[in-house]
DNA sequence: ATACAATGTAGAGTAAACTCTATGTCAAGA
DNA sequence: TCTTGACATAGAGTTTACTCTACATTGTAT
């Protein structure tokens, strides 16, 4: 299936600004009709899914221009795609665990103002 | 112990400008010595500690603005604070379980460029 | 006495990632 | 034919959270 930016969009939850932005950075290279529409394909949406992926979990725009040069190359660069996306692995991880670590202080926190409030509330 | 803007922004790792960004912001109100100077405290130590927790967990400054707020009322507000804290561990707790989602794709995607990297070297 | 280092204020500048505006083209329906 | 509505480009504007600059003041070491 093909798409125009209007569907791609919907399909996406990315706004048509956003998904020219992307574009301009390079990021995603949608095909042309003959009026020069952008045409999405099912690869592209593939593709967007981990772009988002990728933001979400904190890479910045720089790091998924270079990923997505790499990918751009084909398989010539397989390696060194991976080794990028093991790297993020790691400090994906790190986030994952400094996250849980303020979790856990936060419930200190919560519990805290619990007895608070109720040896207030027993005055 | 007191500390002036220099040493307490040694002891937190957050440049003297942030920190009077920090109070421009009313996030934070050290007290002022005879010179004009600010005055920080141990306490104002335990609060940019907080606030860093609350901001690394993705907590806008509007909102830590808003709890910084309350927290000058005192007392009668400890409930309502309490609220945005419980509201506020919802929110990681589904931030953490998204990343750890995350993770698993990611892991998933690692191990086929493994395979697919396998495939070709046995050419 | 004077130079220096740290501090003060006010306001400008920066970076990232969008988001919007102005203006123009073009195919399809009334 | 005329008018929408979706799309195109180029470039300006926005938001968040800093970060820096310019300039004034002040306590301390030489």
């Amino acid at each position: 299936m093909e798409y125009s930016i209007g569907e791609f969009s919907k399909l996406t939850n990315l706004g048509i600004h956003t998904l020219r932005y992307y574009e301009h950075e390079h990021l995603i290279t949608p095909g042309r009709n003959s009026n020069n529409r952008r045409c999405y394909t099912d690869k592209d949406l593939t593709w967007i899914d981990f772009i988002k992926r990728l933001k979400d979990t904190g890479m910045p725009i720089k790091e998924i221009q270079h990923y997505a040069e790499l990918r751009a190359k084909g398989e010539p660069t397989l390696s060194e795609r991976m080794e990028m996306l093991i790297s993020h692995r790691k400090t994906l991880n790190e986030q994952i665990n400094q996250l849980q670590e303020h979790m856990k202080k936060l419930d200190e926190k919560i519990e805290f103002y619990q007895r608070q409030i109720e040896s207030i509330t027993r005055e």
